[in-house]
RNA sequence: GCCCAAGUGGCGGAAUCGGUAGACGCGCCGCACUCAAAAUGCGGUAUCGAAAGAUGUGUGGGUUCGAGUCCCACCUUGGGCACCA
């Protein structure tokens, strides 16, 4: 009866994956011309890891990419859309561990799996473009980048105690603990004082935060919020309070940090870090022992220890007072673990009755307790619970019947005018820890001399290559890194001096390598410096970027902050990196996230076998929002297969010649045709993906029914929709719609054609349904012509029999009119 | 503890501005085709009710002619931060 029965028209996956693959290799169709006939656009997705084969969670984030890339390429621009790898890392090394090996194997022999999966997955990628980060051309950009940074004095050294985590052998950054544990590994982190490489990314703190207005609107409003709480910028006084001298020990000013200078009078006590050099500067030879006792109890505790904010507080009394500036009040000072040495001063003064962690302090020693502002809450001395809020300030001298915004104010302006503080503002972000005790990464291009000190391997003689003669256990973290074990690659000459010096055995955390490969992708092959200017110029910066959220503080900070400082080394015009970011949700099975332990992994090349790459693909769209999460319980893959087989079977019933004129087509079908291109555009300019394949599969029904019991398959209009069909699902279902576009006697690729243009005058419709409520509710519907007048649509709906019913003979109170599409009248009571 | 987001049928999800709640799909039910099945095509499917009708977007209030959408409070789930003074 159909068509479509015939069995010669069978929908086969496989044989269109074999067939087009080659085709568009061969065409090179994403390749961009980089001519400058269009405006340029660039397309990222955050680069692989090479762990093994692609799995699902790959599939679902460069599926989104691709739409992007795929849609700007059939709106004419020229879409640049790299692939590359983050090819350094820890599990290279491991795996090289094992099996006695090089960890460049592995990685390596990965790349080219995950590579094979790429193009058989279809992404539109520029194949001449790769990059991979462990390669020698790639890393000697890094190093020289490092170079830079550290000529700015934005590398530097420092003695510091530092994350470290016992299983990996290697320090962490602050953003690499997380709960109080190894990023990677879930161990317990503990702290380790060592003598290591940071990048001064504080010196930006303030830039970081201010360029996030550029990005509103355009990134997921979380990620900001992340960053900004990362950033953590906060305002408030530096006061000097002196200390006393105390036996051989000299007075002494020392600054504390405060947000809250008005409550200055409601200081009882002060508190240093127990971990800061400045409480063994202050303890007096009485107290030293116990001070000794307790920094040994500190070390001791795990981070995750110490953040439970549960815990008991402890401390201990360092022998020494000192003066408050603006009430003179000598106040004891103690040593703590709940004041961290590396924010602020490292030393506070504490205010017991509006900070909770001061109460608690002063309960737990018995230290008084002084309420100054008046918040009309109950005493903290008797509730145990310290009042932080609003208030009128008591007991403070001058500032006396303030209110806190005020007394603020009036406390900065006092002791500033005494020259005992000022306003200052303090960041939460801490310096980015770079160095990294493994063998498996960029190597720190610092030669370490005795008379020289540090000195930086000179550009010419960039890159400073790891060693390939280590192997397996060699290899194995010792808690120093494994480069200090190849002896002739550490000793070299002094490039200053000539006198025997020692490279620096460190390694930089991978993060460093993924915070500017988005800079090399314009320019891959370039060798004369990371990347070509005018290349950057032309592409920069990435017009969407695509990745999961949980680099929202990771890679997407320390990518701003490169693309910072490389801009002010005047290297590039771009102050940031991402114009637009999408994060695109996980892929889940039975609601929780596919892992080995709960058995519920899906293996993606099962559902390419099964269901074919296109109806994995648009399922992974077609699922939710492109930020929300698939599981893969829920849907359905092979609904997808049906759907797109039902969307090629279209292309195969066409009717017409290539030449026909579309103008005399169904005018009803060509409304649909229009509309939905219309709308589409609406929709994928604002990622809505999802919705534009709900609309496409009514275009496909409309065409369908069309053919079967309307105009017929030879009508115009049914071409039309058929190639409307294709190009749509270009973005999704790359295979299909090329098979779709060839059936319909289209040269290829469908990706290189243009976006059908839409004809307005068939968005209107002669007609309309208005909506006559009743107060509020539906009554009746009348179909109307779209120009009605106000009058003339009120006069209708108030004949309406529904209407006269439900009125009864009464006057209506108001009668409110949207003319064309509701009329809403409210009864008389 | 602080900050943020989200709660819509059996399920995934739609719903530019406050204006027809549930598009599209999955699942399920039915019909056609078939000896039969699969495939395909067509139709139905929020809840209660025989129907007329009533109810319905986490809960309770509010604003409005009209609220999934705006405001307030709460509940639940998810995420971020976590002694940052």
């Amino acid at each position: 009866m159909t068509s479509s029965t015939n069995e010669t028209n069978t929908y086969d996956f496989q044989s269109m994956e074999a067939k087009w693959a080659p085709v568009w290799e061969d065409l090179q169709v994403f390749k961009p011309k980089d001519d400058g006939s269009a405006e340029r656009r660039y397309v990222l997705d955050m680069f692989p890891y090479p762990s093994g084969d692609l799995h699902m969670g790959h599939a679902e984030a460069f599926a989104m990419g691709d739409v992007v890339s795929r849609y700007w390429k059939l709106r004419g621009y020229d879409v640049m859309h790299p692939i590359g790898w983050d090819s350094f890392g820890l599990p290279a090394e491991n795996a090289a561990i094992k099996r006695n090996a090089h960890p460049s194997e592995w990685t390596y022999a990965n790349i080219d799996t995950q590579a094979a999966s790429f193009k058989r997955y279809a992404i539109s990628a520029d194949w001449s473009r790769r990059v991979h980060t462990s390669d020698p051309e790639y890393y000697r950009w890094t190093q020289w980048l490092f170079n830079r940074f550290y000529e700015k004095g934005l590398a530097y050294r420092k003695n510091h105690p530092v994350n470290w985590c016992p299983k990996d052998q290697t320090v962490l950054a602050n953003e690499q603990v997380v709960n109080g544990a190894c990023e990677r590994c879930g161990t317990e982190v503990t702290k380790k004082a060592l003598n290591q490489w940071y990048f001064k990314i504080t010196d930006y703190a303030d830039r970081l935060l201010e360029d996030m207005e550029q990005l509103k609107g355009h990134w997921p409003e979380r990620v900001l919020l992340m960053q900004k709480n990362w950033i953590g910028r906060s305002e408030g006084a530096e006061v000097t309070f002196t200390i006393e001298a105390a036996g051989d020990k000299p007075a002494k000013q020392i600054p504390v940090y405060t947000t809250r200078p008005d409550t200055l009078y409601g200081a009882t006590f002060m508190v240093v870090a127990a971990d800061a050099e400045l409480a063994n500067e202050l303890v007096t030879e009485d107290h030293r022992a116990a001070l000794e006792s307790y920094q040994e109890q500190v070390t001791h505790l795990s981070e995750i220890e110490r953040q439970n904010t549960e815990r008991e507080k402890t401390g201990v009394f360092t022998g020494r007072y000192g003066i408050n500036p603006l009430s003179g009040e000598k106040l004891p000072i103690w040593a703590a673990d709940y004041v961290l040495a590396d924010y602020g001063t490292g030393a506070i003064m504490a205010v017991p009755a509006h900070d909770q962690r001061d109460l608690d302090f002063a309960r737990t020693f018995d230290l008084p307790v002084r309420v100054v502002v008046d918040t009309g809450e109950e005493d903290p001395n008797q509730s145990g619970v310290a009042t932080a809020g609003e208030g009128r300030l008591v007991n403070s001298g001058d500032l006396d019947g303030l209110d806190k915004d005020a007394a603020i104010a009036k406390a900065i302006e006092i002791v500033q005018a005494a020259g005992t503080g000022k306003h200052t503002v303090n960041f939460r972000l801490r310096d980015w820890l770079l160095s990294r005790q493994r063998f498996w990464g960029t190597p720190i291009p610092i030669i370490h001399c005795t008379d020289c000190g540090e000195v930086p391997v000179p550009d010419d003689q960039l890159p400073v290559r790891l060693p390939d003669n280590l192997r397996g256990e060699e290899l194995a973290p010792k808690g120093t890194s494994p480069l200090a074990a190849a002896a002739d690659w550490v000793n070299v000459p002094c490039p200053t001096c000539g006198k025997d010096a020692k490279r620096d055995t460190d390694t930089m955390d991978t993060f460093v390598d993924s915070s500017w490969y988005f800079l090399r992708f314009v320019s891959p092959d370039y060798t004369e410096g990371p990347f070509d200017p005018k290349a950057v110029r032309d592409w920069m910066p990435v017009g969407q970027y695509v990745g999961g959220v949980e680099h929202a503080i990771l890679h997407l900070l320390y990518s701003r902050f490169f693309t910072k400082v490389i801009h002010d080394l005047g290297l590039i015009e771009a102050t940031e990196p991402f114009s637009a970011l999408l994060n695109q949700g996980q892929v889940l099975n039975g609601g929780k996230a596919m892992s080995k332990s709960l058995g519920n992994g899906v293996d993606l090349g099962e559902q390419l076998d099964k269901f074919g790459v296109d109806a994995v693909r648009l399922t992974m769209v077609f699922a939710s929002p492109p930020e929300d999460d698939v599981d893969w319980a829920d849907v359905s893959p092979a609904g997808s297969q049906k759907f797109l087989a039902r969307a090629w079977r279209l292309a195969q019933d066409v009717a017409s010649g290539t030449d026909v004129d579309y103008t005399a087509g169904d005018k009803a079908l060509r409304q649909v045709t229009h509309r939905t291109v219309h709308e589409s555009a609406q929709l994928l300019d604002s990622n809505k993906f999802n919705v534009v394949i709900a609309k496409t599969m009514e275009l496909v029904n409309a065409t369908r029914k069309t053919i079967d019991s309307g105009a017929g398959a030879a009508d115009p209009a049914v071409r039309e929709a058929a190639s409307v069909v294709a190009q749509l699902l270009s973005l999704f279902a790359p295979y299909t719609a090329e098979d779709m576009w060839d059936a319909l006697g289209y040269e290829p690729s469908v990706s290189n054609s243009a976006w059908p243009s839409v004809d307005e005058s068939l968005l209107v419709d002669d007609t309309i349904t208005a909506v006559v409520q009743i107060k509020g509710k539906v009554r009746a519907r009348l179909e109307v012509p779209v120009d009605i007048s106000a009058a003339d649509l009120e006069a209708a709906a108030l004949s309406h029999e529904n209407v006269v019913r439900m009125l009864e003979g009464k006057t209506p109170l108001k009668v409110i009119v949207r003319a064309p599409k509701l009329v809403n009248v409210v009864p008389a009571p």
